[in-house]
DNA sequence: CGTTCATATGTTTATGTATTCATATGATAG
DNA sequence: CTATCATATGAATACATAAACATATGAACG
């Protein structure tokens, strides 16, 4: 039998490892938390909070180009935090989920009580 | 007065300009957010779901070197995600607000709900 | 159909950052 | 005060990615 040397946590670590989720889950979720860790997606989400709009009054309204906006709106979409409709040539994008306001809203009051 | 072409959407950019909240608190969010986009720190935090931990168990729970963990606990700790208790030679690590725990719960059942 | 407008996409570049390796700190025991 | 263990930190490297730029798609209109 080894000689127990040191720090030994061997059983802790043992039943931890049965407790947490799979590391998939864990990836999906740090990659969910990834996309609101941007400015630019931050800003373009919260622009939508109000109303849906098109791409390029994102852009005016962020003061970016329609296609760093365009860019951001596609990683958005991917993931689901935003969708989108089509007008003639103009396209329309709205949050695609209430939960996209509900997660932003829970890490604002970590900030403000924090302070 | 300036001839008024293509798409022009001045007025609304206008009205939303006056409602987003300033730069600076997005950014502050969006770099809360950033730290839980990592898959080592989402690890980590989770680990402490159940208990607070060292950082050599830390260590050995995830299979990464302790100079890594060390360096993300700095992070975590610096934004006030978790926080540490010192007993002799070993120091503990616990999540410092329950805060913490209802972001990561919002965003699990954001994907949940998904699939 | 050819032009124009709204948007998308491919590529490049510059910047950020997670990990590794080597080393430093800091507490305890002897 | 020296050795050892737990942890922290500094520097280097490797990889991811946001924005810029050029170009492509795709709808409407004459």
């Amino acid at each position: 039998m080894p000689e127990k040397k040191k720090h030994d946590h061997s059983a802790l670590v043992d039943m931890l490892h049965r407790e947490l989720p799979d590391e998939e889950h864990l990836c999906d979720l740090a990659d969910l938390f990834k996309i609101f860790g941007d400015t630019t997606r931050m800003r373009i989400l919260y622009s939508l909070f109000e109303s849906e709009l098109c791409v390029c009054a994102i852009s005016e309204l962020l003061g970016m180009t329609q296609s760093a906006i365009s860019h951001q709106l596609r990683v958005l979409k991917d993931n689901h935090l935003v969708a989108n409709r089509r007008e003639g040539k103009t396209i329309y994008y709205f949050l695609a989920d209430d939960h996209v306001r509900k997660i932003i809203e829970q890490g604002y009051e970590h900030l403000t009580e924090e302070e």
